[in-house]
DNA sequence: ATACTTAGTATGGAAAACGATACCATTATT
DNA sequence: AATAATGGTATCGTTTTCCATACTAAGTAT
């Protein structure tokens, strides 16, 4: 019973001090940029299309409001995630893709992918 | 410019069709279990643990509210994640782990702990 | 007797997230 | 002249999430 409390720890990278306030985890601080209802997903169809118009996004998410999906993108694009072009025509057109700090962020996307794929039909 | 569009999305799993509806994706299945403000946090502080017990984690999360830090504990009790044993004493104690199940979302924790580290700062 | 401890529950309220609806400008189409 | 298409914004209401406060039971220490 005592010896198992090891084994599951290993490869996790334990922080110097017991200091998971809101302003100094690791966790936190990415859930900030990505976290959310829609955040992740939202990415990952970006990836998907590598270049989304926003009609296309909307289409997709077809359960989200589309003031919702304005407010998300608009902070995907503060933070760094997403770069919007918007082209000068009628109708207007605007295009949505991941910038290079946003491609970092597949390898989590991914795994999160792979965990619901190969473990997540335990839970039930 | 179209050339670039390719490259970001090698490794990732693409959707045999393009269903992101609520139901069907996997990321967003996924977040169901592990998504919200605390539940990541509270997977990661549990595994540098190995065991918690209630007021440990009141401690550690100093801004969560007592409630709230029980209503995520029992979801996910509920989900499989964590198993909570409870002892007959007085004053009560009550302690938290993984199951083998929560285990496997460290790779999740991992990977966004090490985006946070290594990429995070660029978005600012 | 009184105070302290742990792990909660109960209640009420505030804040954040999210959604439904209506509206807009510009151009092309019918 | 009316209609449709795109990518929004403005407004308001609901739902979900979260927090603050007060309270509890049982044993231990003072």
């Amino acid at each position: 019973m005592e010896n198992d409390t090891i084994i599951h720890n290993q490869g996790l990278t334990k922080p110097e001090k017991d200091d998971y306030s809101t302003n100094n985890c690791a966790v936190t601080n990415a859930l900030k940029i990505m976290g959310g209802k829609w955040k992740m997903l939202l990415i990952k169809i970006i990836a998907d299309d590598c270049v989304s118009r926003f009609g296309e996004l909307k289409r997709k998410m077809d359960d989200i409001a589309q003031t919702t999906l304005t407010i998300q993108l608009r902070e995907l694009e503060r933070d760094g995630i997403i770069c919007r072009k918007a082209y000068a025509e009628s109708p207007p057109r605007v295009e949505y893709k991941l910038t290079e700090i946003g491609i970092t962020l597949l390898p989590v996307i991914q795994v999160l992918t792979d965990w619901n794929d190969n473990y997540c039909r335990l839970t039930k």
